[in-house]
This record gives structure tokens, sequence and C-alpha cells, in this order.
DNA sequence: TCAATTTTGTAGTAAAATTACAACTTTACT
DNA sequence: AGTAAAGTTGTAATTTTACTACAAAATTGA
């Protein structure tokens, strides 16, 4: 529907000249809205023809539909887009264009994510005996986050980052224990296997983890998050704090499950934490 | 701002020919925007020159100026607030509302983080000859995938949850290391000793914290991100997000700064993962 | 009723967008 | 390397769309 996002999306579906096109409207989407046809080919070192090119190759009916079109995702609530951060990128420039891809990266996954998933998630967390949490290279700090939260819950819960313990922990596992995998890619060779051990022993397998992914299909339940990446930085970092964000949901919805009590509970937790800490002064 | 908001309001403004036009926007809002001027004078039953005028009255430039800034009215979405989890929030409502609040901590944090710490502390860390990341409880999380980061770069560093190693860790730091400490609220005591003990080591101690704060005063530098939480959950998750998004700033920076050869290194730490997964399909 | 003012439409003009086509690039194959 | 095919891009002509000037109605007030 947003159709700045399409443009970055679709960036490879264009010729070199649409590109500039595409650069010149990212650059600066409040003037092409009230560029005519003309100036925005000016401003972006092309022809007429070629803008108009761009605009249908977007499935718009031409220049002026295309405006329209921008004009909507402007005023809608976030006009963030994923931007590739560039190599001659200043401060400034990388650190708006992380804190836009970021924020454009949740709104996908937002849009991404299966409610009926998370809600039976949360239910059967909310019923295991025991929950673990596993996870390797960008993904076991995710899955130490979750453990942070889980812990405050008073539920018995695992973490390790060591594939041995995991392996060993996922041995030891029965029938209303359950364990959740997070990998962006779902091609970890050693997180397949945990799921395979896991159900091997009746456990449940909950995978934070690309849907159609070799981790995926050995999953019971997939909590899957279509985020755009920047392949060029060679690190996760959209899809991980998507994965977290995941995470503080599942929270969210085990803590409101559990009713009241159980957040007076929470408040405990947190006040037992403040003789570690200098009062508020 | 909302045009059509305006066209109801300003009624008693238009002339008989004018509210005609008035009249066949508001029937359909969403033929106006996709119409032509010959064509909505039509629908209007006025001539194609009072339609221009009735844009003008608005104090649009013309039609098309007018259709923009009606496609605009359309489309605003609800823009990204911070809205508390409710106890009665089923699913569908909590997932949206965490989803939104963390953007919503996103938005703000961009606002709030300064540009020209950030650009010294990346300098900083280019030039250290060793970086510790250290935090406590959930931000522990944080520094951990501040470890997962800053280890591709092939640079020492280190990090511990545990404060007795923090502790021993720092007591053995000196000139040109640099120590980064992770605390949401900057109060935690053992964070502050290890500050201050990095700092009579001649440790440079930058802190992703409160700046007014215990921790956030004895820091050489504080990035502070001014992040909306939603305290009724007990937990931070709004805070931490913005935090790894800093992170990831900090990452990206450090690989900008240090160049195009050493971008192909990150290539080639990616490309050693390959073993350890399944292919492709 | 009639002059002044406002409103409205017709016709012409200007501007903008689109189409057709030709020149130029790139790609793939020999 | 050479060449045909496919794809890309720009120029120029055409069509569509929006706007302006002006004149014809309609409305208002004495």
């Amino acid at each position: 529907m947003n159709i700045l996002e399409k443009i970055t999306r679709s960036k490879d579906l264009f010729s070199k000249s649409e590109k500039k096109v595409a650069e010149a409207i990212l650059e600066n989407p409040q003037a092409a809205i009230h560029s005519s046809i003309a100036t925005l080919a000016d401003l972006s070192n092309v022809s007429e023809p070629t803008v108009n090119r761009f605009c249908r190759r977007l499935d718009t009916k031409g220049f002026p539909d295309f405006k329209l079109h921008l004009a909507q995702s402007l005023a809608q609530g976030t006009p963030y887009v994923n931007r590739n951060v560039d190599e001659h990128d200043g401060p400034e420039e990388y650190t708006k264009k992380i804190f836009e891809s970021t924020m454009a990266a949740l709104d996908v996954a937002k849009q991404s994510v299966d409610i009926n998933t998370i809600n039976r998630v949360v239910d059967l967390l909310t019923q295991a005996n025991k929950i673990s949490f596993f996870g390797l290279g960008s993904s076991a700090s995710v899955a130490h986050d979750a453990l942070n939260k889980f812990f405050r819950f008073n539920v018995p819960v695992v973490y390790f980052q060591d594939i041995v313990m995991q392996r060993m922990s996922t041995m030891s596992s029965t029938d209303g224990d359950v364990i959740v995998l997070i990998s962006h890619t779902g091609r970890t060779k050693s997180l397949v296997e945990i799921a395979q051990l896991a159900r091997a022993n009746d456990a449940t397998v909950v995978g934070i983890t690309a849907a159609d992914s070799p981790l995926g299909r050995e999953c019971n339940f997939v909590l899957s998050l279509d985020v755009p990446e920047d392949t060029d930085m060679y690190m996760p970092m959209a899809s991980r704090i998507a994965q977290l964000t995941l995470i503080d949901i599942l929270a969210t919805g085990f803590t409101l499950r559990r009713g009241n009590k159980f957040r007076e509970n929470l408040k405990r937790v947190k006040e037992s934490l403040r003789d570690s800490r200098f009062s508020q002064n």
C-alpha cells in the first residue's frame, strides 16, 4: 500500500534512469508531490517519459496518479522507509536512516505477523511447565532478552548459548515443555536438530523464524516476521529488533493472561531491585 | 489542515454552484481524487472554471493541488503514538499497541539523540585498543548484542554479565580502552562503581543511559535516549529497543569509518557461517 | 425597474502528461 | 571479437487537462 516502501523495495526492478528518479523522490518526497513531471524529470536528470515509465512500473496509471499515491503515503502516520546506509553518509545521515529503517521494519513486521498464532503461542506459554529460549549468533541476545522477561514471571525458564547445553537440555524435555527457537534465516543446522530432538521428546517447538525454512518446517508453531534487511551491512539489525518486539508481545500477552494478581507480583520483582540502585535523586 | 473538514466547515463561504461541487466531493471523495476537473465538473453539474474557483477558495493553488490535499486527508491513518496496554486488550490490540508504541519510542529517541556525541563516540571506538560492553538485568542482553556486532569487526571486545568479572576486567583496563556501560535508569550501583574504577584507570567511559543520573555523571560521554516507557508493565521494552538501535548506529558508524576494505572483511565473516547452515533451498 | 455587483459558463490558451518512434546500450550468443 | 536481439532512453508530436479572459446570466439593492 505504502508507495514509498514500494519504491525502496522494488529497487532492483528499475532500470538505471528509473533508479535516478527513485533517488530523487526519496531524497525529498515533499518536493516530489509538488512538482510537475517536467520538474521531477529535471531534478532526476532524466527525460519526462522516463518518469512516466517509472510511475507505471509501480502500477499507477501515470504521473498524476502516482503523485496521489505518494501524497497518501506521506500523509500516513510514518513516512518511514527502509533506506540503506551509503558509504558516504555522515553521522547525521546514517543515524537518521537507521532509526527510520528500523521503524519501517517494525511497520512491515506489524503487518506480516499472524495474530492467531501469537494468541496460540501465548496460550501455550502460560500452560508450559518449562520454557526454553535458544538462539545462536545475533539471535542469542534475543533469547537472552526473552530469558530476562520471562524470568520475572516466576516460571521455570531456560536459556543457553552453548549448543551442547542446548542439546542436553532439550534431550531431557518432555510433554508440556515449550522450546522457543530464534533464527532469522531458519537455516542454522544445530537449531534444526534441536527442533527435531524436542519434537521426538513430545515438547512443543515454537519458531521465531522464516516460515518457509528448514527450521520453520520442523516447528509446531512458527511466528514469522517478514522484515526487509540492509544486506550491505552484513549484520542483522532490523530483523533482530522485530524479534525482540515479538518477545515483548509474547511477554505482554503472558502477563495479561495471568491476570491482575500476577502483575502485583511483577511489581514486587521490580521493587526487589531497589537495593541495587541509587534512589531517584 | 484536513481539507474535508474545511469543506464542510466553510460551506456558507461558497456560492450556489460551488456548494454543488462541495456536495459532489463529500458524496464520494474517493471518486473525486481520481477525476479530472472535467469529470468532476460534470458530476457536480457545473462548469470547469467553477470547480477551479472552488479549489482556489479553499486556499489551494488549483485543481491538482486540491486533489493532493484531498488525497492526504483521506489517507490520514493513525500516527504512531505511545498507547499503553490495557488489561482488557485482546491479542490484536496489544500486538498493535506494542508495535506502535515501540515505533513511537524510536521516533522520540531519534529526535532526542545527540549526533555530535555519536560521532565522537564512533571516533573513540575506532581508535580503541579494547572495547568492553557491560550491562545488567535487561540491559545485559543489549550489551550481549553489542558484543555480537563488534566481535565481527575483529577488534578486542569484551562482555561480561557477572559483576565480579566486570570489575576484574575494568581493573586491568588502561588508557586507550573504551568501556560502554548500558543502563536505562543510570542508577545501578555496581555499574556506577565500574565507571569510577574505569576512569581511575584512565579508560574512557561511554554511558548509554540517562544523562542526569549517577551513572551519567560518571561517564566521559553519555548517549542518552529520552524514551517514554509503559510503566504499567514493569518491564523495560521500548527503552531497550532504542538502546539496541543505538548500538546498530554505533556499529554502522564504525564500519563506515573503517572504509571499504573493512566491509570486505565483514562479508567474509558472514560467509564463514555458511558451513553451519543449510543452503538457500 | 434598472444599474451595480456577483456568479456562471463559453471559448480560447497554456501547460502538463502521454504516445510513438528512433537512437542508443546492453546482453547473449556465435 | 562481432553481431543480432532485447532492452533502455530520449526527442518530438499528440492528446489530455487545467487555467484565463471575457461575456452572458443571475442576483441584489435602491
